[in-house]
DNA sequence: TTGTACGCGTTATCAT
DNA sequence: ATGATAACGCGTACAA
């Protein structure tokens, strides 16, 4: 039954020529004749031989696997069209070079710094991909203490040395402000999302200095999680203020959608009375109506470049830091001139 | 400043034992005086060592890692609710038994088969999760020629024999169309998701018998991919029959939202003149306007499932099959009674 | 409790 | 240049 695995041994035994060699031709190593080569190769196709992960991994001290620690309940991460697409980009780099992802979903908290612990004590991965970037992230102090190579997913805080992969999703925002600021909104407000996160406290930073690039007074802006519900209430509390915004532009679609919504639901019209704007450009957004505004970001590629960095580093070759095209700005039905210079 | 690993041969030498000893002591097996025990794991604690799971891997001949692979484009990835928490649900039970998640996105077609081959033949992974299953599904009878180990989250076509964890969605497909039912509609359509997937099939089927179960003819059904573009073309071809049905039931809520916002956009209101129900209880839908009826699943729980049950078979302990409580209609204001019974 | 073989490749070191 | 032999990595199983 349990046809006990081939081995190296088994190859090399049916090929007439010792282990080393078997191992020296599947590497691509000099110091095997050509025809040898080949007939090793056959050998092992033939005997359905490939090399056991497990013996690799100890004796080259590589474990071929990267890892990312995500800290987020599962309700936040279902939602969450970043993840998805991010590891696909990821995956799609590794498994071309034959490593694999290795995932750990934990609770926020203390746990997540023993995931990592974890990961480097039994040195399971060699590299992590870093990504939810907090204001004061102590991952990075922590990773260098534990000898863990890692790669960060946006900007992270401090300028130590972190190997990064940049999307500027602040050029989004600026040109959904922009946008609003030339339909002749002045009103302009911001949902954030959590201000802790890098990009949460970077989109809003975006907004605020775009509105006063445009010399207007600072606008509303309301912190909320990123969750639909969040984003309704965030749209309500707008709304309660006495001079309400004319324009949002939310953190995420999945806020905007929600407060879009909650507008309509309080009569305020989407886009004639309240104009939307949301970031990620989910499938969805362009199927909603009003379509929603949106700011697009190309997470695949930035999933491709993160792994791609992280190769580099386990490789030993420098990482240079990597740039990739800024966010973008989507104008759909969701915004449009406001109430007052309207005719 | 590269601080050499501790091994077990460090830790035993410093506690002043053989390193089986310092084994024993860590896996808890009888043979070790408590305060040798004590002394040994306290030794241990000091020096920072943990077993290096590559070496216990070898030894062992387990990887301590459960596969996936998921065979999607990024695109539609991203927009899936299902994954991320079944995902979570998975980790948190892995994640407590040391066993972490190996994941592997491929595009459809030879390379998802690839994938398995490399995993088995690699010996990287314990034991694979089955998702997406499809009507002629291909990988159980490749899984068992590979002899890797498998659970199937959902009910596999076909009666062999593979281990299953079974979340019945049909229960809320039929539960939606008898709300409808109950609200006057005679024109309840159905829009699926591709029906070579099992659940695509499965909910198709639901839908029709329990039109079937109230006496009525077969409804429309248009068959769809589960994207938000699919549901909106879907709806306007309903729309465009000369007998519009007055009730849609939709295979997820991303087809749902876009065909609601399609009505609504060739003026068929909703719920006035279109109810609309999805399938997957997103957090988005119930922010909606109007809020959107739909079959809410636990996933998180069906992945925790399907995680204890791979565990169970790896262990060699036998793993039952795991029937989950059944999908849940959750009635939001998306569904009212049709126009002709209105007044 | 301890010694020793073993798992399975990789990589010096040696021999032709 | 080609190839073989042996040590190594690190923990576990089993005999002693």
């Amino acid at each position: 039954m349990s046809p006990t695995r081939v081995t190296i041994s088994d190859v090399a035994w049916a090929a007439g020529v010792s282990p080393t060699l078997v191992s020296f031709a599947l590497n691509d190593r000099p110091g095997v004749a050509p025809t040898t080569r080949a007939r090793i190769l056959s050998v092992a196709s033939d005997m359905g031989w490939s090399p056991s992960h497990r013996a690799r991994a100890l004796s080259t001290a590589r474990s071929s696997a990267i890892g990312m620690v995500i800290a987020r309940d599962a309700e936040l991460l279902a939602s969450d069209p970043f993840f998805a697409p991010l590891l696909a980009g990821m995956e799609s780099v590794l498994g071309a070079s034959g490593f694999s992802l290795l995932l750990r979903v934990v609770s926020p908290g203390e746990a997540e710094r023993d995931a990592y612990r974890q990961l480097a004590a039994q040195a399971r991965v060699d590299a992590v991909v870093l990504t939810d970037l907090r204001v004061r992230d102590r991952r990075p102090a922590l990773l260098r203490e534990l000898g863990l190579l890692a790669v960060a997913v946006g900007r992270p805080a401090g300028r130590q040395s972190l190997p990064r992969v940049v999307l500027d999703d602040r050029a989004g925002i600026t040109a959904a402000v922009e946008h609003l600021l030339g339909l002749g909104h002045r009103r302009i407000a911001h949902v954030s999302g959590p201000r802790h996160f890098v990009h949460g406290a970077g989109r809003r930073r975006a907004w605020a200095a775009a509105l006063e690039a445009a010399g207007l007074r600072p606008g509303q802006c309301v912190e909320a999680d990123f969750t639909a519900a969040g984003g309704a209430k965030a749209m309500h509390a707008l709304l309660d203020d006495p001079d309400p915004p004319t324009a949002v532009v939310f953190g995420n679609d999945l806020m905007a959608i929600a407060g879009s919504a909650a507008a309509t639901g309080r009569g305020v019209d989407v886009p004639d009375r309240m104009s939307i704007v949301g970031f990620d450009d989910t499938e969805l957004s362009a199927h909603l109506r009003p379509p929603l505004t949106s700011v697009r970001t190309d997470v695949v590629a930035w999933g491709r470049a993160a792994a791609s960095t992280a190769l580099k580093l386990v490789e030993g070759r420098g990482a240079p830091d990597i740039d990739l095209p800024p966010a973008q700005l989507i104008v759909r039905g969701s915004t449009a001139p406001p109430p007052a210079i309207r005719h």
